[in-house]
Formats: C-alpha cells, sequence, structure tokens
DNA sequence: TTCAGACCATACAGTTTTGTATGGAAGGAA
DNA sequence: TTCCTTCCATACAAAACTGTATGGTCTGAA
C-alpha cells in the first residue's frame, strides 16, 4: 500500500494485485478479467502485458501476495503478545471486528472457493490453515495440555472461526456473542467427561456405552 | 433420477440439472454453460431452450431442486431416530462417509460460493442453514439443556461440519476422529466452568487420552 | 393416413474475452 | 540533442458464449 492508483502515475504490478484482488472478491476468480481491470485502473490491456506474461500470471502473483501477507500476520502474532491465554481470548473473543479484518476474511473466503478447483490456491490455503492452527496448537500447549489435545482444539478454535465467516447471516449479534463464549469456556476447560446432558451431574451418570 | 442420458432417448429438465451440477461443482457457476452442457448430453442448444427459457432459468432450477432435497434430508432424518442421542452420535460421528454423502458435500460448497455473488443462491443457502441449526438445536434441548444454550452449541456442531468439509487436507484422519470425539464430549457435558488449563482438574484425575 | 405437439438440429447475429504485434509518449543517460 | 528503456495505446485475429429463428423428425391420437 504505497502508490495511489488514482493518481495519474505508472501503475505497478501491485496495483494489478490489489484491483484484480477486489474483483475476486466480489465476482470470483471467473470475472477476474485483464479487460474489465484494465478499465477500472484507467488504462488498456497493453498495459496489462507489459508486467504480467498472461492472465494466469496475474493470478499466480494474486495467491502469492495473499500467502506472505497471511503467513506474516501470523508470525506477527506471535511476537506481540506473550501470554498464551491472553492471545485466544483476543483473536477468540469476536472474529472479524474492524474493517480491514473483514476485507481479509472476504479476501479468504473467495480464495477458498477459487482453491476448490485450483491446485495452486489449494496448496497456498491449505499451508495457511495449517499454519494457524499451529498457531492455536501452540496456544493451547503453552496453556498445559498434550500435543495431541492442543491440536485438536486448535482445529476447534480454527474451524468455529471459518464457520463464522462463512455464515454470517446465522444468528443474532447477541448469539454470536453467547456462542463464542461457549466455545472459549469449553477450549479452555479440561478434558470433558463424558455425559448424556447437563442433567447428568444431579443424575449420578448413567453415561451410554 | 429416473432417465439414463446414455440412453437415445429424450432428455429431461432433471437430466440438464443434474449435468450442471455436476459442472457447478467442478467448475463452479460460471462455468456452466448451455453450450457445454448439451455437448456432454449429446445434445445441442436448440434441446436447452426448449426445456428452459434462458441460462438464468436453469441456475434456478438448480437451486431449487437442491434445496428441497437438502430440505428432505433434514426431515427424514427426524422420523427415522427417535433417541436424540443417538441422532447426534450418528451425525457427528464422522461426517461425509460414504461416496454419496461426499458428493453431497461438494455441492453444498459449490453452492457456498455461489451464494456469496447471487441473492437467490444466498437465501436458499440460509434457509437450509438454518433448518440444518434448527435441527441440532432440538436435539441439545430434547437433551435437557436450555433453549439459547442448545442453539449455541447446535451452531458449533454445524460449524465443526462445515469446516471439517471445507478443510479436509487439515490432519490425518486419527486427528479428525480424536477431535471429532472431543467435540462431541464437550457438546454433551454440561455447562463447563471457566478454568485457565488442564492443571485445574489435576486432583480429580482426567479421562481417556 | 393425417395432423399436432414434443423434441432437437442448424444457421445466424451479436457480444465478450484473450493474446499478439506494433507504434507512440515520457524521462533519464550519453 | 539523441538514444534507450519503461510504460501504455491501438489494431487485429481468433475463440467462446448467448439467444433467436426456423426447419426437421418422431410419436401417438383421430
Amino acid at each position: 500500500m504505497d502508490s495511489h492508483p488514482s493518481e495519474r502515475t505508472a501503475l505497478s504490478m501491485a496495483d494489478w494485485v490489489a484491483q484484480a484482488t477486489a474483483v475476486l472478491v466480489d465476482e470470483g476468480v471467473d470475472r477476474v478479467r485483464v479487460d474489465l481491470i484494465a478499465r477500472t485502473l484507467g488504462v488498456t490491456r497493453g498495459s496489462f502485458y507489459w508486467h504480467f506474461k498472461d492472465r494466469a500470471d496475474l493470478l499466480h502473483h494474486m495467491l502469492q501476495a495473499w500467502r506472505q501477507a497471511a503467513t506474516e500476520q501470523v508470525i506477527e502474532r506471535f511476537s506481540r503478545e506473550a501470554d498464551p491465554l491472553r492471545q485466544l481470548q483476543d483473536v477468540l473473543s469476536l472474529p472479524f471486528r474492524g474493517r480491514s479484518a473483514q476485507r481479509a476474511a472476504r479476501v479468504e473466503l473467495a480464495i477458498r472457493d477459487w482453491a476448490r478447483r485450483d491446485e495452486l490456491a489449494r496448496h497456498a490455503l491449505e499451508d495457511v490453515d495449517a499454519r494457524r492452527i499451529s498457531y492455536f496448537a501452540q496456544c493451547f500447549s503453552a496453556l498445559g495440555f498434550g500435543i495431541a489435545e492442543a491440536r485438536a482444539r486448535a482445529f476447534l478454535a480454527y474451524g468455529w472461526q471459518v464457520s463464522e465467516s462463512l455464515m454470517p447471516g446465522q444468528g443474532t449479534p447477541a448469539q454470536k456473542q453467547e456462542r463464542s463464549a461457549l466455545l472459549l469456556r469449553m477450549l479452555l476447560s479440561p478434558t470433558v467427561e463424558l455425559a448424556s446432558g447437563p442433567a447428568a451431574a444431579a443424575d449420578g451418570g448413567h453415561g451410554p456405552g
């Protein structure tokens, strides 16, 4: 983010990638077309084929840019807060508050779509997913959970984030807040006993086989 | 599903919808093209414009077919098993075992993509999501949880399913099994107390690993 | 047999997109 | 100034799609 496309200056590859990513979010990969993007940027396709070999080259650069940004975000999280409990509370409190985070989430969903049909996108996404899950796992591990337990809880935490961003229309803000708190309590509590319901404690426990 | 497209018989709307859905899964909505589908079915576009008004009409029929199938699936689940605990165990044990279920999951992801940009698809999907969450909530409610608590747990259960189908590359089958069991224990256990880690229950000795 | 309707082929017009080839403007180095 | 490099415009060729119009074929009913 260092050049203003509105100015009458020369375009950079980053400008094309940024605009193409915007189209990706709003309309999907298939509608990322050099002609349209050129018109939006106020130039013609001649500019595009100067910066990129072809359309596939642009898509490749978009993926690389996102992958690096996402990776750096995880690394930055590690180095900002030392307390693992606070880290989890921060990340799990309410996801995607703030406009830039919300936009990042939309970009991510678009790439997740893309990854269903594209090998490179799938590879980039799986890598980023694994990194994030590892981050969560490291937090749980620091809280005293065993390695396998930490990994399982990490996936549940991350999966919850993904599903919240995937289904923003399900539930009121209050309900979202409530299930967020519930999940946090569950994930921070020690390994639970198997029971058949909330009455099990008073029941004496007739555990299912 | 009552006509064989391989036979030299006349096509039905269902045949077109089925083939179009296959393309939707593999390549996304934008690549659902009447020309290509016609060639796959061994006919020309003349056949298409006999059965459908235009391309949008086909997409509409695809959505309707999926919505109805998904709704009927939920209803059928209700009427098959009476015990809510067994219902949850069945649905949450391991998601998408069986080929038809796996295919249904892929269709669903494709529609979830589609819903990001299309109003009708979004509406259909939100409706189906809400129905499924309601199904889970009803199970938890029958197990004795309060209505709000049941709804929160229902979302977590369903969100887990979605995220598992969204990230099939994350974790080994054993790890998937483990986090599935962990989630089930968490969701079936009574409201947990807030704790700072597994050491909080070190005196009582925690259960199975 | 004749006819009507269901179903599909073919031809046509028009749009959208990709990629290439080539030329032109702008700015710094010689 | 002259020249070279960077960046972009324009023209062209070639697909890929959509939708319409019209005619052909097959089947069952009268």
